[in-house]
DNA sequence: TCTTGACCTATGTGCGGCACATAGGTTGTA
DNA sequence: TACAACCTATGTGCCGCACATAGGTCAAGA
């Protein structure tokens, strides 16, 4: 199997198996004639593995880690639960920020609406977030 | 003003003054005597607009647009409120994905507890993971 | 005057996970 | 043999900084 070839039957796009490959997670033959990465069956398990664990939330560190954990010759589950249970809470605080910094932008376009548009002084850039104050602090007023 | 004193003054680490200087957000006359990058009280102004459009979600390549635009002559409000319009719905896409992220991620760990821990055999990498199934396609079933 | 050391500087590189650009090789058809 | 379609490997860009490196500045002390 080519790249393309590999990508296809992962639905994966010939640039992310190049990347997998270029970050040693999958390890191809070359092809002595022209230099190609050569892909077998075994490289489309170790493919469709790290789908399943990116779509885990793993990174590709962490991958890494786990596929490379066969020196040790003991189980890699273990340590795959710690990742996940570290994992969940930085989700968990991802989402809370992004909710807050959406709270912030739902606000601003509210007081917006009453606000006129700032014709160039020269001095303010735009009074709409110059004048703009960050609620969560009077919230707590 | 040296570098870490206007820092300082708008609560930023020199590396963000640096960045924003880098990038044309900010820009200081040189010292002569040492190529130091010396900032005056308008550069304090800017980098406070910075800070406030950033906690507005705005990037700082929609910044330097903002701030780039007095070329125009005209006002950069209606421009401001365009650029926040088409953010929000993103923010809203990315806080979904997010959440079907943590979903997978509890549902993953919900179901581990029965499953034991895998021994390596050679043959597979991690059974938690690869005998996970996304649970989104069967939820549908 | 010289040295020491704390603190500062500018510039380059790293992060994550690819996507895209570039320059060139391969393959099939006419 | 010429051509086009498609593929290849490798390098760079994205975002917003943080960190590493190598070196300059400056006040206090010997």
């Amino acid at each position: 199997m080519k790249v393309i070839d590999l990508a296809r039957q992962a639905e994966a796009t010939a640039d992310t198996v190049r990347h997998y490959t270029r970050i040693g997670l999958l390890q191809p033959r070359r092809d002595p004639d022209n230099g190609y990465q050569i892909y077998n069956d075994e490289a489309l398990k170790h493919l469709r593995f790290i789908q399943k664990a990116r779509l885990l939330g793993f990174s590709l560190h962490d991958i890494e880690t786990i596929v490379h954990h066969e020196h040790s010759g003991t189980s890699p589950c273990p340590m795959v639960r710690g990742l996940m249970a570290r994992q969940l809470p930085r989700v968990r605080e991802q989402i809370a920020e992004l909710q807050q910094q959406l709270t912030r932008m739902e606000q601003a376009m509210l007081a917006w609406e009453d606000m006129p548009d700032g014709e160039p002084d020269g001095d303010a850039i735009c009074p709409l977030i110059e004048h703009w104050n960050n609620q969560e602090e009077r919230d707590h007023g």
